[in-house]
DNA sequence: CTAGAAATTAACCCGTTGGATAAATACTGT
DNA sequence: ACAGTATTTATCCAACGGGTTAATTTCTAG
């Protein structure tokens, strides 16, 4: 007897039999471990990754399967129907997010710190996770529609409204901070630089004709929305806040060069 | 001779033959007009509409055509294949907001004014165009792949870009602004602070547990985006540009009383 | 050891959907 | 009038894709 690893999947073994007298019923026995967890856990992968490249419509749960090392029907034994897994999915993202968003501590970092940790934060967990944006904007082109039956979804709250919250407050106070500001707009207006610039980074490079994703146009991004949301907070000028001026390659970018 | 009008398109007219004698062939005679460049017309905005309800995987066919009131095959005989339809509605749809925005003149307001109708603008032009939003968001879904084939859309520039650099310099050199920002980074700042609370608006809402499309939340959210810009920009504090402490709904919000 | 439950594979089903073909009808210039 | 072309209608179809049924294999409790 041999055993052969299945090239993905280690816990796949083929067992050959050697030497088979009858070739015809016996020619290849293939042999399966149970593994219910780990399976449900690699569907729930490969679904994330298909739901994220080709959204809910486009989709195909063959390829799921697939990616998975598993069989078309175990997504339906192990998960439920293609709206089942979407859904699995995307409660899965945000209550990954909310994990890590309760892992960040601004609490005892002074005001403008703070700030800057939680646009870094968001900044880099949409750059790690861009499957999470992705599934974002298909549920938001659903209006919304899975997310709304999710009671799991709508009991995971973000603790940042009320982090937020108190970091102003406290900001206020230090005198760091010029104006109350509402936490609930602050908190938008911050994912929204982060998210916007990301999520639509393939248009807008087609767009300007060069590539926001470089590690440059990054770092002078992050920088930016560091300088704007600190600027408008403290009351001080953009420039005290890192380099902001426009960098030499602007004029450049202005008039690509390819287009026409 | 009677005719009857087909209810949703004046231009098809139905001609019924009278006491007609060979019941088997002549029925009823359809009749109708040619109209290419309605019929056109109306595939791409029921196309436009299907694409930004649905995606572009979500979207059928079928639907687009009986929406424009047309026969199937008039989609392949006046435009193209579903990619090709698709890349019409996109090209036209970038066509049209950049024929907007050449009609906005910032030239000649003073600086803080002019950014503040900048905003203004975009943000009624993302609720007016829903669609737009949509379209964007499933093309960056397939990663700009149709947009980098259009070399129509790629020569549309953005007046913007421009604008902002002239009103920037402007604000800069009267001392209204007292920081000369990259204008790409603010015009894709502006775009992302409007454009992220339209599009998921749909999933915020949930979140939150209230709808964030009010009119008062629409008023409420242009104001602090204005603010917070112009704060930045200016290096005067926020509360100078109009009301945005925490309203009275803040506490209740943060706590849905729905959720579990 | 063994029976029955749990997990997995294999094969099939059937409505949908993008796209194509062919025929019919309306318009236009001459 | 009429011929020829542009536009539109009416059918058809092959591939696809989500979901299901049934058989097979592994594991575990007793």
């Amino acid at each position: 007897m041999r055993f052969i690893l299945k090239p993905r999947f280690a816990c796949y073994i083929r067992t050959r039999i050697h030497r088979a007298t009858d070739l015809a019923k016996a020619k290849r026995i293939l042999k399966w471990q149970r593994d219910p967890a780990g399976m449900r856990l690699r569907i729930l992968q490969a679904a994330k990754q298909e739901f994220s490249a080709h959204g809910l419509a486009g989709a195909r749960v063959d390829r799921i399967a697939a990616n998975a090392g598993a069989n078309k029907r175990m997504l339906y034994y192990h998960v439920g129907k293609k709206d089942d897994l979407y859904l699995a999915v995307l409660e899965g993202a945000y209550e990954q997010i909310r994990v890590e968003e309760r892992s960040l501590d601004l609490e005892h970092l002074d005001p403008p710190k703070a700030i800057e940790r939680l646009i870094d934060f968001t900044w880099n967990y949409f750059i790690r996770n861009p499957e999470f944006l992705a599934l974002l904007n298909t549920e938001n082109l659903a209006r919304a529609r899975h997310l709304k039956r999710s009671t799991k979804v709508k009991s995971m709250h973000s603790p940042f409204v009320e982090m937020i919250r108190t970091v102003v407050r406290r900001g206020v106070e230090s005198g760091d901070f010029v104006v109350a500001v509402d936490p609930v707009q602050l908190y938008i207006s911050i994912a929204a630089l982060c998210f916007f610039y990301l999520s639509n980074s393939a248009t807008l490079s087609v767009i300007f004709g060069r590539d926001l994703l470089s590690k440059e146009a990054r770092d002078e991004r992050l920088a930016h929305m560091v300088a704007l949301v600190l600027a408008a907070l403290t009351g001080k000028s953009m420039a005290a806040f890192g380099r902001n001026k426009a960098p030499r390659l602007r004029a450049a970018a202005a008039q690509p060069v390819e287009a026409k």
